[in-house]
DNA sequence: GCGTTTTATGGTAGCGCTGTCATTATTCTT
DNA sequence: AAGAATAATGACAGCGCTACCATAAAACGC
């Protein structure tokens, strides 16, 4: 039967008792090599060692996470690829796991809390060491497994509310807030904000409310509104900042949820002949290298979306066992003059 | 024993023998239930379901692995994050897996071909079902596992070369060529190179030669070339047209690498006052929204990055085994005419 | 109606590793 | 120098699941 079972394997894929038998060692002491834990001397390491090149052996990790009922995968949940943001947060997730043996399997949730349940799900089978989602907004059953595992969670992006372990980001409200005031200050009274229909992006609707509050202190209000279906592309700013102005042409000052979108108001305006600033204020969110390439700058709000993740993946790696407090990391913001606003 | 061991476990977390005894059923009927796999009577099924969704079973996927050989995770190693064509593949990929069940473990390989073949080893270690990575250049090590591995294998972004297994892509030789063809048919004739110096990007050194190419056979050749450090952002094209401009005052045209640093490139006209098109061609790769967008519509080419990332995952999964011939699937490219060259 | 196939289910032995508890050198105290 | 601590290694069971083979019951063929 063995023998049968073993056709269907990795031919001869060598093992643990391969190594050890060529290097006259046990397996747990081949094992303690390959994990470097426990006490070894440098003979038997170094002779472990040429054992294991010899073979070309290669840890079999499902067997090792079974045994230990942990593995060294990090559950990463993204809203969305498209939006260079994640991608960046991926990015300094990696930069900071990159050395140490931890590896991300990645999920697209595509905004959708219910898909993001599913997706944890399916993820908690490989009993990771880690989960990162983004936000602090998840199903009950989500929230649920999240509190009662066995690893830890980092919650990116936002900081208002409540986290179950770790929490790495900003206050989005602040941030709408912020820019807000600093349109008001810069004289700008007629507000329109033109946005999309991403209902599920917190962060987004976050940032509205907090400028609608900028707003209402200060005795304003947005003159004008749109979104567009859908998510928001460059495209979509520059279609939806003509027909705003259609509608609304007395407006002075014109807010995007992103870079992108406010980089296609801008590009309306190149186009429509409106002089950026003077005539219509400009302001994205994000901070995109490319925004700040451009002849005028945008002017907009640095989120540190590669720190955030950075960080988050620092932090969780720090300790294997959740601490009794939970940590709330405010990576801020930074407000970019820029000279579109 | 078995106390001490359980008490470092997952508490209580039910298992396939837990289903089975709430069921009144045995083990492997659960599993073949949970699996979908082998005839199940539609009571038994009905009861199974019922007994995993009171208990909240969840899989054990190391265990599975250990048991099958296999596993259902997808490696997929990226050169890089930052640059947008990346993500954009990856998009494509997780649109194909995301109702399969299958997951992908990400790895980043910075484009060195030794980092690739350290991830693509450590990756190995999970038993994928499928291991997807860019370019059909790699380490004579990786090279060996790809080709004895038991898992299919996909080699993304180029064709020109011969594939372990799959390969879904384009030409960027031809593209390249097509690049120079395309300009020289609109009249230009000195032409200049503005690239970055990201030696192993061997899909921009295609494209490279392919220019070059395309240039000699119509008895011209690069009057001026200039590469900056890294790899390369929309400021740095800014930045580098600028001086290389600045050494060669007579170019007509200037290819890009990617659009990002043609975008640069058009910014700094734009600041210049160069008038694009008329005094200076620009030209980029790889057809991002972003330069569609603008009032001047960049002339590039557009790759098909996310179709790349599907087709490939989806052609993967189709069978598990490897088929004895290698599939090369050209997704090609377009050339998008734009207004700046 | 009797063999033959198909459908539905189960028993059992591992998969390759690590946790737990020993055990035996070796070094350190005072 | 005797006891105590530490360093270095090993035996062995078992993690939770699935491949393999077996078996029983139902459907089929002529």
């Amino acid at each position: 039967m063995t023998r049968k079972r073993n056709a269907n394997r990795n031919a001869g894929a060598p093992t643990l008792a391969d190594v050890a038998r060529l290097a006259g060692m046990s397996e747990i002491t081949v094992s303690r090599v390959v994990r470097n834990q426990g006490p070894i001397a440098d003979a038997t390491r170094t002779r472990v060692l040429a054992a294991i090149s010899q073979l070309g052996y290669i840890p079999n990790r499902a067997a090792g996470s079974l045994a230990s009922a942990a593995s060294t995968l990090i559950t990463v949940l993204l809203p969305s690829l498209s939006n260079i943001v994640f991608p960046d947060v991926l990015r300094g997730i990696h930069t900071a796991i990159t050395e140490t043996g931890f590896q991300s399997v990645i999920g697209v949730t595509d905004y959708d809390p219910l898909i993001e349940e599913r997706i944890l799900l399916s993820f908690l089978a490989w009993q990771p060491a880690a989960v990162i989602l983004a936000g602090l907004h998840h199903t009950p059953t989500a929230r649920k497994h999240l509190e009662q595992g066995r690893f830890r969670v980092a919650e990116l992006m936002d900081i208002d509310g409540d986290p179950v372990d770790i929490a790495v980001g900003m206050s989005h409200r602040q941030a709408g807030y912020e820019t807000g005031r600093h349109l008001i200050e810069r004289g700008y009274r007629r507000f329109g904000y033109a946005g999309h229909m991403l209902i599920s992006d917190d962060r987004a609707k976050a940032r509205y409310q907090g400028l609608c509050e900028a707003l209402r202190e200060a005795g304003l209000s947005l003159v004008g509104e749109m979104r567009v279906p859908g998510g928001g592309s460059t495209i979509a700013g520059r279609e939806l900042l003509e027909k705003l102005l259609a509608a609304h042409t007395d407006l002075d000052v014109v807010i995007f949820p992103n870079d992108d979108m406010a980089m296609g108001g801008i590009f309306y305006c190149i186009h429509a002949g409106i002089v950026i600033k003077e005539r219509l204020g400009i302001f994205g969110f994000n901070g995109l290298d490319i925004g700040q390439a451009m002849p005028l700058p945008l002017s907009t709000i640095l989120s540190k979306r590669f720190l955030i993740g950075k960080t988050a993946a620092e932090k969780l790696l720090e300790s294997r066992e959740r601490p009794p407090e939970k940590t709330i990391i405010n990576t801020g913001f930074d407000i970019i003059e820029g000279a579109t606003a």
